[in-house]
DNA sequence: TTGAAAGCGGTACCAC
DNA sequence: GTGGTACCGCTTTCAA
């Protein structure tokens, strides 16, 4: 590339980053520019980011649960954001990779900073990332990480909202179901906690439903529904309930007459049901939000973690609850 | 890292990397892994794969399109395919770059691979990459990309098959669902070609429909349904096709028997429906096939490039067409 | 205005 | 067995 535009290395740093110290002759800018185009050189990051000993890259795993279009968007926006603060923003597929295990290897790319969206990193996981140098470590998960910043998405707080709306309704014999799919237990796991919190100290009674995201296991748990005796199911989320819908309404169940079922996600099917479904709207932390702490964060790496609760849980309560 | 274990960075690398044409002594080894642990010692990535001219890394952009179930199980398997055969999966967050711009970007990283989900890369693209070390070029979008092997995925497929089967049930004046989401174009275009071609030479007529995926949109679009006079419609995917099924059957215009309705994707969702949807099944090539693809060419990066159609897709009939 | 050279953190060859 | 050292590609003083 240098020997290309007869010049040296350096100059070639010069032109090709606009360094505002130096400055170099018009028609020297050009000769490198176009020893460039030619033959299609490309800056080599990695020799960049060793020689400045730090890099713009924000390191995400990427989440090894099936996301839905509502934590898509977010992570849209989120990308977005972090583009425009000039920030370059890699998922890592760290498939089979845990805990600490995990971190060491996302440890290795030096980003400046790393988000996590899963639960699985632990203090320790923190601490190796710090000190290879990432300046900031953000959490989203169940609960709060030593040393890192958190966000922190409490869905027990969703199950609570969804109880205390089906006891509200006069509801008493509470379903909750649990999705079989591995990988959702981080979800459906806290919800169902929630909606215990929710009917402690009242006569009411939960019953876990495991159920498979399949036609033929909502038709069998629609089989023995009478034998259940409940009168309310929270399920899990709008695509779950509009499975358990059908399988009731096959059943000849009422809805919500006989039982009052209720989602989660408010997505736009929700409305496209008959009776309309009721469910627990959930607004995530703008991905704008985010990126900001993000970049606080970087700049002032001493800063002292900060916790923040994100997930707020609404009930819209429509037709089928 | 080398002074605190007292050795000298030769024999730390001999150690971490268990070099066999070395042989290091049991006291010396344990020095180092001690001290390693001490430090939270990790390896540089960025150093290794500058020193060894090549690296392990897969990059794919992470597609702008929002991406539904079907193409997020692919995308899994092909990971953990990946990972397996000892490739380092990263997605690369490309948001606001476009063409050769982000060819460029995505170069500064030197993959040894690439894979490319949206359209866009030109054969332009496709030499930078190379010329910057990529053994591996693939894209998987609507057309073959010189230099590239290409798993073509050509949605005009999908729109030819839900046209026939249209024709098939004896229908003549086809609608055609076209998403007003940004981004969608690069499916839903196609998809309407497909049907377009599909009525070639017969007495049909195809009537692009814009919607838009909201309640009321649907429900605007329903009431001017009958002055359409449609027989059937083709509604992009599944839940388009949902959201117009109940569009029209607030209207009273009765599924099937005033008009046909076909999704596409054959989604769960479309079983639950009454009457139930018929659907377009896609099938996506396998991740773990791709994944021997990719592994193949870096092997032997002057194979020729392969292309390869992928995108499999038959109707099936259930209730509404 | 440009070039020479050091050094980022590893790896691998060659001496000792 | 272990250490010295050159080198990967780039940025950044410092000199010329």
């Amino acid at each position: 590339m240098a020997r290309l535009a007869g010049v040296s290395r350096a100059t070639v740093s010069y032109v090709l980053n606009n360094t505002s110290a130096v400055r170099i002759s018009e028609p020297t800018r050009r000769r490198v520019h176009e020893a460039a185009k030619e033959l299609g050189y490309v800056p080599h990051a990695a020799a960049r980011s060793l020689r400045a000993g730090h890099s713009r890259m924000v390191l995400m795993p990427a989440p090894r649960v099936p996301v839905g279009p509502l934590y898509s968007r977010f992570f849209d926006e989120l990308q977005w954001s972090l583009s425009r603060l000039d920030y370059t923003v890699v998922q890592y597929g760290g498939v089979g990779l845990h805990g600490d295990e995990a971190a060491r290897a996302w440890a290795e790319l030096r980003p400046v900073a790393v988000i996590v969206p899963d639960e699985g990193l632990g203090p320790k996981g923190v601490a190796v990332l710090k000190r290879s140098g990432a300046r900031a470590v953000v959490t989203m998960g169940p609960e709060h990480v030593e040393g890192a910043h958190a966000l922190v998405m409490d869905h027990q707080e969703v199950g609570r909202a969804a109880g205390a709306h089906l006891l509200d309704r006069g509801r008493r014999r509470l379903g909750v179901v649990v999705p079989e799919a591995r990988g959702l237990d981080v979800f459906s796991r806290p919800r169902l906690a929630g909606v215990r919190r929710a009917v402690r100290g009242t006569d009411a009674t939960v019953t876990e439903l495991p159920l498979a995201y399949e036609e033929e296991a909502a038709a069998r748990l629609a089989a023995r529904w009478r034998s259940l005796g409940l009168d309310a199911v929270f399920a899990y989320n709008d695509e779950y309930a509009m499975l358990l819908m059908r399988a009731l309404q096959d059943e000849g169940i009422d809805v919500p007459g006989e039982t009052a079922l209720l989602g989660a996600d408010d997505l736009v099917l929700g409305r496209l049901l008959r009776p309309r479904l009721s469910t627990v709207h959930l607004r995530l932390p703008a991905g704008r939000d985010l990126a900001e702490l993000v970049d606080r964060v970087v700049r002032d790496p001493t800063a002292v973690p900060e916790t923040h609760e994100v997930l707020g849980s609404r009930v819209v309560h429509r037709e089928s609850s």
